[in-house]
DNA sequence: TATGAAAAATTGATATATAAAGTAAATTTT
DNA sequence: AAAATTTACTTTATATATCAATTTTTCATA
């Protein structure tokens, strides 16, 4: 039995584990997801994008830019432009001008979003707490520091 | 200090490390679905679900019903409706009758799938170990199991 | 064995998402 | 500084997704 043989067998098993963890990370995002689609629409009236969106602008009230918001999210530029557009046309955001640069808009959280995310971030909380409540700590910890491992890759 | 108020401030803690994860989680889950579906566009001319969808047949070349399909794949039945509807029209994939239930689909891979993802599924594992290639094979087992705990809630 | 409840899919309406193309403004190059 | 490139964002086309309603069957049970 040579080196290399035994090299590609095990690189093998470990390449299996990993795509076991994908799709482990894919169901389980899927679920949670779901599960707040479904807190936010009958309790809010409203889509997990506007939340993620609104959520975003309501932890940095100074603003954002819109390609800041789609980096951040890691969701395409257009998607942004819709959903925002929505946020303003329900009075929850509103976008500004740069004077420093005009193809740029500084897209705000506005006092009635703000009141509301108050309210809606608390609860956000409590179902994650509730829906990670296996989670413990030091899970917590590794797991993070795995997501972040993956995301530095290319 | 009483007890009561020193656990609430550490389940607090415990409460915002979870929602860290979860976060860090979709923002790595959308990473490694942007970089696959750019690998499937440029590649193969196809889409994630479609993917996702042809992989699961493809694992089960008995065939599963519909509502198999979107239970496995943690998404709404109308989707898979949709997503099945575009594979089969790139004979890709086939709808059979059941005899055991007239409501009821078996949704099978045709011969033409099989032999794309028999290529397909070679890749998409080489480019998940690339993503993944921080994550060691005992992360991995970690991971899989705090994914597997996060679904089995509510 | 009627018959109301439950299950399996589809359909239609609406909201996301992405990709590619297009517009306008800022930057870099020559 | 004029031209070429890049950047920031929007728009259009297409493909997902979900939800609610509907259709067709099957199941439960009275």
């Amino acid at each position: 039995m040579n080196t290399d043989s035994k090299t590609e067998i095990t690189d093998d098993n470990l390449a299996r584990q990993r795509l076991r963890l994908w799709l482990q990370m894919l169901k389980a995002t899927r679920h949670v997801e779901g599960v707040l689609r479904d807190e936010l629409r009958s309790g809010y009236d409203t889509t997990l994008p506007r939340f993620d969106v609104l959520a975003t602008l309501h932890a940095t009230p100074e603003g954002m830019k819109m390609s800041e918001l789609s980096t951040h999210l890691v969701v395409s530029n257009g998607n942004v432009t819709g959903v925002v557009d929505r946020l303003v046309s329900e009075g929850l955001a509103e976008r500004t001008n740069m004077e420093s640069d005009r193809r740029a808009f500084l897209v705000r959280i506005t006092e009635k979003g703000r009141v509301l995310m108050d309210e809606m971030t608390a609860n956000h909380l409590e179902w994650i707490d509730k829906l990670f409540a296996d989670v413990t700590e030091t899970d917590a910890a590794r797991g993070i520091s795995i997501m972040l491992d993956i995301r530095r890759k290319s």
